[in-house]
DNA sequence: ACATTAATTGTGT
DNA sequence: ACACAATTAATGT
């Protein structure tokens, strides 16, 4: 695979040529897989991911048991949390799983805090990313706090078509269940209701959005 | 092709 | 939430 093509492709509007060049010099590009793990709680990270391909959900572990999707990441994105950890050397407080298979390049902490005073659209995109994942926590809070569990299905349905570019999910009652923190049970009654209402057509391990 | 088993989904209390 | 029924997929004989 070529690397400068594929950063470039992905970051072409974000950073300047300069700032291209120095991170496809840098970058170390790992492949993932579906599903894998990318990053686990506790665990300490020493280089910062760009999302080039792909799609990776963040989850938060509840106080007992039980996992939370806060929110996806899609190519051009960054972990906002790793930012955070790289340069205080903490633990992360969440785990990443690969929603799709993908590509992320790894940037060294060294090199991401000499382009913070170096390059400008470096700092513009550190700041901005920061400021998007924060919006994003914020209307997963929304959806916690104020939306009943209905209107929760239906936005991670769109949001699950929309990072795999599908229309058709191959998701279980149960995995959908275990990312929204409830039953398996709920989750297929009200799968059930919105395929009285027409919105959804439900087949055996796999949904399809009308 | 058939029987058995496991996994997924549906429903009533 | 729990128990159980029904349906479908997977596997062995």
């Amino acid at each position: 695979m070529d690397v400068t093509t594929l950063i470039e492709e992905s970051f072409a509007g974000v950073f300047e040529p300069q700032l291209i060049k120095e991170i496809v010099d840098v970058a170390t590009l790992v492949e993932f897989d579906e599903n894998d793990i990318l990053i686990d709680f506790g665990q300490y990270m020493r280089a910062m991911p760009l999302l080039m391909k792909g799609a990776i959900k963040i989850m938060r572990e509840d106080f007992d048991e039980g996992e939370l999707l806060l929110y996806f990441l899609e190519k051009g994105d960054t972990c906002a949390m790793t930012m955070a950890c790289c340069v205080g050397t903490k633990k992360s407080e969440i785990r990443a799983i690969a929603e799709t298979a993908g590509v992320v390049a790894m940037i060294p902490v060294a090199k991401m805090e000499e382009w913070m005073g170096k390059y400008k659209s470096w700092r513009a995109f550190v700041f901005q990313s920061y400021n998007s994942r924060f919006n994003e926590l914020l209307s997963a809070i929304d959806n916690i706090a104020f939306k009943h569990m209905d209107e929760r299905i239906e936005s991670y349905l769109n949001e699950k078509s929309k990072v795999n570019n599908s229309r058709i999910l191959t998701q279980t009652h149960q995995e959908i269940a275990y990312e929204l923190n409830s039953s398996r049970v709920v989750i297929s009654r009200l799968l059930k209701a919105m395929e009285n209402d027409g919105k959804i057509k439900l087949n055996r391990n796999n949904i399809e959005l009308l």
